[in-house]
DNA sequence: GTGGTCTAGACCACA
DNA sequence: GTGGTCTAGACCACA
């Protein structure tokens, strides 16, 4: 389920939650979707339990997935909350990175705002949301 | 001239680089230009002598600037090199992961383009390259 | 494992550096072996683990070696990468300079002809390239 | 006479040598030639004093030039000594390093070759010394 | 004065 | 356990 990979510079269990987050966002899992246990996950792609518990945990207080004891894990329903304007800043602030990157890099802004537009796409359809 | 902030999650010698990469792209510094020396800095901004070293060092070996040993360091004029599939690859991942957020915390699509658009407009003046 | 002269003139960072590059060219140091880690190094050659920590992670921005977070450092698959022009440019420096000493030290041109096939052969075999 | 560029990793009185040393391998500079005065060449090159000072010193120590109080500076005599094996190590040690350097930028045996002889040329005429 | 190297040691993130 | 960040401070090469 999890292309999980260990030389990235980005720690382990943040890669899982990305996919993670990627998988619902997608639509691949969808609300009420059992997900593997932690154990499960953990051998599947051969990381320390720990790892992986460490980012069930983050997302269970992002609100991506629900733990019920002695039952299993679950994708959450989406709550679509009014947009917090701390997750306006920091996404901002990953954007303005992020450009400031591609910049040096020589990137084009048009290319980078292709970019976003296709990876939108990716996740949640053609629609403008 | 730099403003760190001690508190954030990012690392101290990471502000210093993106923040003097901010100045350069803005054109508040331009090619040629003194910035402070190591201890000048440090002092300054309060932050080790090490700290300022490392990310000075960063800084040239991305080309940002030049550090002439016992005369100081300076800004370095642009090379526009060729556009290194290395850099294109990183700044898609960062701009991916902000994309995944900004659809999680559910900012639209147009917004996150128009943040692109803003932010490089700040930098490098409104034409497209 | 490696041989550090702290009396001579190369930093002892590039001492390690040279020597883990010469173990992986010879072939002595494989893609996926474990090397020691930043600490086990520093005692075994009795240096500072930061001196060990600077080297290995020049040798990683070289793409010579990996680490991976809480688990390890290990020689990296072998990337033959398109030949870098600054690359070129650095090593022909290094062996005019060479060059020129040679010749004020009376050394005949073709015995440093000889060196470099010499090297050339312990590092790769016997083949051209 | 002299171009040296300030941006140089390499120290401005290791310039400063290295390319005295050329002009004499070049057969540009004769024995007994006058050379310029520290303070002279100081103000050519927009070098300070001592740095030129400090060039000119390590020059007279390894027999490039001979300083004659009140009458000025030339070009020595050349000395055909022996080749003194330590030189031999250090010009031997020179090229060991980058042949490894080239190595791992993926420079072929046969052009480094061809760059000793070329510089070699360069130097001496095409005599084989 | 400038930056570069190195040691010593604390504290943190990650697995 | 692993490596990463940071401080504190010594000593050196260079200009």
């Amino acid at each position: 389920m999890l292309r999980i990979d260990p030389k990235s510079q980005l720690p382990l269990y943040e890669q899982i939650i990305q996919q993670m987050k990627e998988l619902v966002a997608r639509g691949v899992l969808q609300p009420n979707d059992r997900i593997p246990s932690v154990r499960e996950l953990s051998s599947q792609i051969i990381v320390n339990p720990n790892t992986v518990s460490k980012a069930y945990k983050e997302l269970e207080r992002q609100g991506v997935i629900i733990t019920m004891r002695g039952r299993g894990t679950f994708i959450a329903e989406f709550t679509t909350e009014d947009v917090l304007p701390k997750d306006i800043e920091r996404v901002k602030d990953q954007i303005q990175k992020a450009v400031l990157e591609g910049f040096y890099a020589g990137i084009h802004r048009e290319e980078m705002k292709v970019w976003v537009e296709a990876f939108y796409k990716e996740l949640g359809g053609d629609q403008d949301d």
